[in-house]
DNA sequence: TTGACATATCGGGAATTCTAGATATAAAAT
DNA sequence: ATTTTATATCTAGAATTCCCGATATGTCAA
């Protein structure tokens, strides 16, 4: 993925905030991972209904903002059944905080 | 400043280039300098037009990108008569390094 | 297999950003 | 003083982004 790409994401508020709140999801969406089963675990995900009530957004807007991110690699998904989870993409935020230090 | 204008203006193709010319003026510069008198020194410094140049875009356009890019504190100027130079905030660019490690 | 629910995608109007040309300002040279 | 040069600001059209409602897709439950 292009820095620029990843640049583009993170220059909206929402979508900054959305990263934010997935930094400590228990605080942020107290009823996460209600949907997960056992044996399961995606520690950290967030589905997507949870995270556009708190955006205040339309659902299709929270969709695509999320899937922007996704392809910026800021946060990566997982599908179970019906909902789409998604968390951050440590190592790669890591890696842009490395890239911007060494070469930006 | 807010992290999310800096984020803005590193959102656009030209004005990341920008930034990264100016990390090594004296290669994609040339004629760097040449307007500074015995006494002054702004090293790493560029002006105006050398950029508007290298950039291909209007006079206006740059001068404001580079406007937006001090604001953001990106960049830091340092104006000698007629001409106005721009070069890296080094400081400023590290501390969003940093920003973007531990708080993002 | 039908219905309900979660998410994704599509189409479009509103808002913002991009970028140029025209003009203003400010300093230097004549 | 006038002209030239460098940069900044203003105005505006084109391009892009923002964000919604409508619709499509996929999954689960009855």
């Amino acid at each position: 993925m292009k820095t620029i790409d990843i640049f583009k994401a993170l220059s909206n508020e929402t979508r900054l905030n959305i990263l934010l709140w997935l930094k400590e999801p228990e605080k942020h969406f107290p009823a996460q991972g209600a949907h997960i089963p056992k044996g399961v675990s995606f520690v950290g995900g967030v589905c997507v209904g949870d995270i556009q009530e708190k955006a205040g957004l339309s659902q299709s807007t929270v969709s695509s903002y999320l899937n922007m991110m996704q392809k910026a690699e800021l946060l990566e998904s997982f599908r179970y059944g019906q909902w789409t989870y998604y968390r951050r993409n440590e190592a790669s935020i890591q890696a842009l905080a490395e890239e911007i230090r060494t070469h930006l």
